[in-house]
DNA sequence: GTTCCGCATGAATCGATAG
DNA sequence: ACTATCGATTCATGCGGAA
């Protein structure tokens, strides 16, 4: 069995990232600190600095991307003074100005989100992920995600219908037709776009962790085992933590020291549970 | 008891735009054909064009709407070629130039969302709801769209409540605001900033109708009884047919003939009711 | 008058093939 | 090479007719 490797380097992602070799990372998951938000610990970027501030690191993680990898940029606007900020999709813009393809953009819906309401708006229940891309062609591995098929399915198919079991053509001139009798049995259906997941609460010393479930769909779905994971805004370390329980060397970046310690007794905690006999890890690994 | 007036007029909504009277609009609600969709009816916008084509009718629009109404855009760019359009984005950052708030951008999940299968993306379900706004004191009613608890925070919840309220609708016309005030003794939360309707496929005769409950949510949460809601693009005629419904007076434009006498025939259904006796319709009114 | 169940269709997208 | 057309793929819902 290979052995897996999971780096944490200290520093400013835009100058520890020349430091990365050209095309040699899978799959970039980061969630980079939000214009305005948490001063106290980064010092904040205005939203007006904004994608100046990002484009010398995209421009890093444009070069050290292998040609078929992925990267995904968590992200969501702040409200100030009545009105949605406007640098997220300015970024958008710009990075697609530096080279990168603007493929998709998923929903993370926060299904428990920050309660709250003002007298002008909602509370904000989701976030961007914004996929962006070198090249037309990259990996993706669908089946690795695949979901249960909704409730609808058990009735639906109980009694099949003659033109159920045919390809039946559909007669609006879409070019849709189906055969219903192909979804009979079948179990898992792939996701769409919009991700349901909780925020955890659960302390992770850091303002901003967002939960296992957000980076390990898309290890799952952008990477396979031995591939390469890099998180130049690794904060409290969950990406390098899902990465290395999924069998995927990892290379996280944190300019904080204090977070660095926090990372690395997470890693830790892993390589301990590796040891340990009969644990989850084990049964999560053979699923 | 004040009389409901719904218009429909025919023709281009740059130019009969022209005719409404300043500051008279409370909410504008629309979908406008997007780029390169629905070839066949509308001829379609190519997405290079797409902003130049939309700025003189939203300019009309900044005019025609009151300082404390509200403007409701609902759309969302293709895939092609690989990539996703930015021209809804950029249509963002016009409306903002040309004197616009962006205020807010709620979600649209839809639950069932086209099929369909790529090497490279999943189906898309979910489209933006943007809103714009021409000061930042607008009239927002947020009570009138509580909703009970679990509703709209458990993703679990089969909605059997959603499927009553919509089969309610179509029988007697008086949108959901009957069946909420039912659910007496619950506890009401306030909803977030993301939505969660299914499209109605049948019936419509439209090739891109939303479903009754998307008008009808910001109908009631941004006018009250008599204010006037216009729908620059109204195709079928839903907005119009649910702003009565909830006693608002509206405005409806459409370019094409034939939905003008679908969106008559509508509206001539619910007249109708108005004058049958004894009827549902007046037990709502006296909710 | 209700409930149940069959079933068409929906703002889709990509790759291959033809002109 | 570049554009136009066509076939393949596939999930969930609400309507309408039957029981």
């Amino acid at each position: 069995m290979k052995e897996i490797i999971t780096k944490v380097l200290e520093g400013d992602s835009k100058e520890v990232l020349k430091t990365l070799t050209d095309n040699s990372i899978d799959l970039i998951v980061t969630s980079p600190p939000y214009a305005d938000r948490r001063k106290k610990t980064y010092g904040g970027i205005s939203p007006e600095h904004y994608v100046e501030w990002f484009l010398p690191i995209s421009k890093e993680l444009l070069r050290v991307l292998k040609p078929d990898g992925t990267f995904i940029l968590n992200i969501k606007e702040n409200a100030e003074n009545g009105e949605r900020s406007t640098y997220v999709i300015e970024l958008i813009l710009a990075l697609r100005k530096q080279g990168w393809l603007w493929t998709e953009e998923f929903i993370w819906h926060k299904k428990n989100s920050y309660p709250g309401k003002w007298p002008n708006r909602f509370r904000d229940a989701w976030e961007r992920l914004l996929q962006f891309n070198k090249t037309k062609k990259f990996n993706m591995y669908q089946d690795e995600v695949k979901v249960p098929v909704g409730d609808w399915a058990s009735e639906r198919l109980k009694n099949l219908s003659k033109t159920d079991k045919i390809r039946d053509t559909s007669k609006n001139g879409s070019g849709f037709g189906k055969n219903i009798s192909n979804w009979v049995g079948k179990e898992t259906v792939y996701p769409n776009n919009v991700l349901h997941l909780s925020t955890e609460c659960n302390n992770k010393n850091h303002s901003a962790a967002f939960p296992d479930a957000l980076p390990e769909w898309f290890i799952k779905l952008f990477t396979k085992e031995y591939d390469t994971v890099l998180d130049p805004f690794a904060g409290s370390g969950t990406t390098l933590r899902v990465a290395k329980s999924l069998y995927r060397n990892s290379i996280g970046i944190e300019i904080l020291p204090g977070y660095i310690d926090i990372i690395k007794r997470q890693i830790q905690e892993k390589e301990f549970l590796l040891f340990e006999p009969n644990t989850e890890y084990e049964a999560t690994k053979s699923k």
